[in-house]
DNA sequence: TATACCTTTGTTTACGTTGTCAAATTATCC
DNA sequence: GGATAATTTGACAACGTAAACAAAGGTATA
């Protein structure tokens, strides 16, 4: 692997002259410009990223926490602040939390070791008080799926509790009155802000909120079929049913063809989130889109500009609309 | 940020033995030790990476080239690797290859650039040739989903034959003799290969190939649907649909019933991967599992002890097989 | 007790860039 | 034509660690 050294010599320059071709820090003629491209090319020179860092006090990269690597939603936030980063040559280093404190707390560790220039975090267990301490760390801390006062200006974020508060409209208006509601983890933010916006609209219809009426699941299928499974036997009636995701949506869609009662025509579903299979279950998923992917982008411009000092040129939008899907998943009755 | 060097000077030991007790790489005695790390306790000191990596040659940091962050198959993929590689305080930075030739080597390119001391890709559009020849350069490549003769070793892949062939000969077993195939994009070798599985089962069973049984999709939903619109325009006739994934096995189901005809009852399908939301389609969608995570644990093991001289307690498995799940989306006819 | 060997620690250089400061060259102005 | 300013280039010291080599101290052996 040749070095800059080699290049310079090759092409008559000093290694200064070099560095400055390389990331055009300042004016040099065309004719030097010349020669040190064809050196480089000629020797197939390839900048070496450590040396780079350890001189320059950056590493051009950007740690991302997420609870799991895989699922569909972490998959469309990676990808949108991914794809943005890089066409401004910086990378991504991903890490999981597994939703849990400790892990979540040596994942950020983990990429402060790696003298990452920003952290991305999706965190689940955390507080808001750790987030914000954290924040006050050497590494600027961005925060994804939460909107923290005192950081404001750091977090990107969508109104769960209106989407919550969507989903659950929605079936109201479609004269259902016995509605229960399948929810995430309560220690999660996202989770139990949606439980609110889910009492708020039924506050506006006058309908008492009865706490037996909220199952909390995991997030994952299994747990949408396993609340079906709780309400029948706590012998709570429901015409509806508002998930915290779609994943859970599934599930319990599933169980309840499994019990013989049909989606839609015996109860009604709402998900949230609309990830990429919520069109294609049957019925079609109605759901609450979470722009998720274009959140990403966004979050990536915020770093871009905050930490690297690149001009974006749309303002950078932090707080994010929910947005009823209607599909075939909700039926009207009475 | 403080250094080695201070915590050196606090600890009143040279630079080298500092170095000696952050890796471990020769005996130093308990009280040194001791003073060492209280000293880096007290200053708070965090290695520097770059440092390291400069002086080391090594950046402990693998490549992974997928060809969309979303997506779960890639999900499971990555998260198997970077669970597996992380316990070794190895880092995952992934890009995203998107299927097309340029893409996936400017990813290629841009790991190379980040020095990552390997780089796992899973390409679509590179050819064998290229990843051999790829594979000679400075940095060690390693290839899951593809097993190239001349670099077995550094291969981890699936018998996409088999898979194809168990999925067909069990629609075939269960009397329907109308089977059409909506393969993946016969640039991607997976695709094709469960086709050459598909065409062996017929043949199995005596059964002309016809190649307009086959449509080309794009393993993403939509394609599963166009598919069923054009064998239905073409008046092909044909009582099960044997699916290059899941995804488009569940557009296939979607369209299906738009078009009133019930999947399992009027036709069997059969899916490929065994994604998590395969158990909760209705019908659940009989499949043919991949095991990815698996592989992903795996090709990190490989890494490690190829790269790292880590040695992995038990022997890499390079080949996997691939084993059908039946659920309920075939029947038995005749 | 002297010798050899092993264990533990220290010294020093190299790693490949960036960035600061100074020098050299060229352009501009009167 | 000379002085001054602007542009372009060069020399060299960081950056924070690893690793090679050397030295010191301790222990076992004869």
């Amino acid at each position: 692997m040749s070095t800059i050294y080699e290049v310079s010599k090759l092409a008559g320059v000093s290694l200064a002259t070099v560095s400055r071709v390389m990331n055009g820090s300042a004016r040099v003629s065309e004719t030097t410009q010349r020669k040190v491209k064809d050196a480089m090319e000629q020797l197939g020179y390839r900048p070496n990223s450590a040396a780079i860092s350890l001189a320059s006090k950056r590493s051009n990269c950007i740690g991302i926490l997420v609870a799991e690597l895989d699922g569909v939603f972490f998959g469309s936030m990676m990808s949108g602040i991914e794809a943005t980063l890089r066409e401004f040559n910086k990378h991504v280093v991903v890490t999981a939390g597994h939703s849990d404190e400790k892990d979540e707390l040596d994942g950020i560790e983990f990429l402060r070791t790696r003298n990452c220039d920003a952290i991305i975090v999706h965190a689940e267990k955390l507080t808001d008080a750790q987030l914000i301490e954290l924040a006050k760390g050497d590494i600027p801390l961005f925060i994804i799926n939460r909107n923290i006062q005192e950081i404001a200006n750091r977090c990107i974020s969508l109104d769960n509790i209106y989407g919550g508060y969507l989903a659950t409209k929605h079936v109201l208006e479609n004269g259902h009155r016995d509605i229960v509601n399948i929810s995430g983890p309560d220690y999660k933010m996202d989770a139990s802000e949606r439980v609110v916006g889910f009492k708020n609209a039924l506050e506006e219809y006058a309908i008492d909120y009865d706490p037996e009426r909220i199952f909390i699941g995991n997030y994952h299928q299994e747990s949408g079929a396993a609340a079906i499974d709780h309400f029948l036997e706590q012998q709570i009636p429901f015409t509806a049913v508002i998930c915290g995701n779609d994943q859970m949506a599934i599930g319990a869609m599933s169980r309840l063809r499994e019990l013989n009662r049909t989606p839609a025509e015996d109860v009604a579903i709402v998900g949230f989130d609309d990830v990429s299979f919520a069109a294609c279950t049957f019925p079609t998923l109605t759901t609450i889109r979470y722009p998720i992917d274009k959140m990403g982008q966004q979050m990536a411009n915020l770093v871009l500009s905050k930490v690297y000092q690149i001009k974006i040129s749309t303002q950078i939008q932090h707080s994010f609309e929910p947005l009823l899907i209607q599909r075939q998943s909700v039926n009207a009755i009475g």
